[in-house]
DNA sequence: TAAGAAATTGTTCAAGCGTATAATAGCACC
DNA sequence: GGTGCTATTATACGCTTGAACAATTTCTTA
């Protein structure tokens, strides 16, 4: 019976496809669709490769667990520009593509389900959780310096548990229910409401955008 | 060989406890811990009786599914008292106990990661969070009358789905890191951030609570 | 171009899965 | 206190699962 021929790729990149194909597998078919012989078709290579490159099914969950907690953040988190823009830009990354849509609340919620049964996921968790919230806190406290306002450490963390509230909130609303929201009608709605909160305007005249 | 001895319950009852017994599975041990031998033993019941009571597994975690979100909203929609005190009851059930907690969350996850991929859990997840939303607006409407202030349907509906998205993400913090809050902290950001947005005061003097 | 390292395949295994069904035991009723 | 109904148990079946491992192929390098 003759072998399938097969391609010998660099361990980066082969690391990087398993993971990928489990996230789609997960996607599609839930956690529980992500078994090692569906990962392994969508990957194109047999079951038996996964085990050569993870130690087992649990290691592979945990470092796609770490990918999707890094593309929910990491774009948010690289804003540059003076920290109005700053602010917009980390409110907007947040609520549209590709950070907002069906398929990263998927695989976010199939995450999340395991995180308090699985410890090795919590820790992973916790770590990008905490690293949001300060980031925000961080342009909070910018801005509201610039903008000679009351900026105390203790207004900032209340306003960015409150904001990060908000926008995991409209996040969510627009993950689940998109098609219920005019086009970048959930953006609108949390520019405004942040401007309420912190008592200042975002969108100042001039500032083309 | 001795069979062992067992009650014959009541239908309501039982199909009760069998439900039960599926949440705490899945929250225990996530979705893929809820095999219908495990939900059995946690039932203290054998395999066979649950497909007696549910034609598949599936048709037993839809109702469980059901069961999960009438906790998370029946309290909250049955608030009574003058439009006020309502909105502030909403406010505070969604953030305190029983509502609020790790294993709310743990269900709340295993079902939406799952919404996406069946189509029945889609439409209990969807008539459940229109309730919701629709419950929270008619409490907005009828405050912001009450008081006086701009209560068009237009601006009731961006209220609604901010404060909803900012009691989501409150829940959510909460559930995951509650420890990382101090007692009823995020309860005192919510009714700060909500009157903030309404520009109205929800403690007046007088009002003990 | 030969050899050796290791990436990849193919097969096997025991365990656990959802489901099906026959046997049994509890309970209501006469 | 039988009798009949059916809730419940017990067992079996076919499949899928994660894992293990030997066989094979690719690629590097000398």
């Amino acid at each position: 019976m003759a072998r399938r021929t097969f391609h010998r790729a660099p361990e980066a990149e082969r690391r990087h496809d398993l993971i990928e194909a489990t996230l789609d597998c997960i996607a599609e078919y839930g956690l529980q669709g992500a078994t090692v012989r569906q990962i392994a078709i969508k990957a194109g290579v047999t079951a038996g490769l996964i085990r050569h490159y993870f130690q087992s099914k649990e290691h592979i969950l945990q470092e796609a667990y770490r990918v999707v907690i890094a593309r929910l953040t990491e774009k948010a988190e690289r804003v540059t520009g003076d920290p109005e823009q700053r602010l917009v830009d980390f409110i907007v990354i947040n609520l549209t593509e590709p950070v907002a849509n069906s398929r990263s609340l998927s695989l976010w919620a199939s995450f999340i389900s395991r995180v308090s049964v699985d410890p090795e996921l919590a820790v992973i968790h916790r770590e990008g959780y905490l690293s949001f919230r300060n980031a925000l806190e961080g342009l909070l406290a910018d801005f509201l310096s610039t903008r000679g306002a009351d900026a105390s450490p203790e207004r900032c963390r209340r306003l960015a548990i409150a904001i990060n509230g908000l926008l995991d909130g409209l996040w969510l609303e627009g993950c689940l229910a998109g098609e219920l929201f005019e086009e970048s009608e959930l953006v609108g709605i949390a520019l405004t409401s942040i401007e309420t909160l912190l008592g200042l305007s975002l969108r100042q005249a001039g500032t083309a955008r």
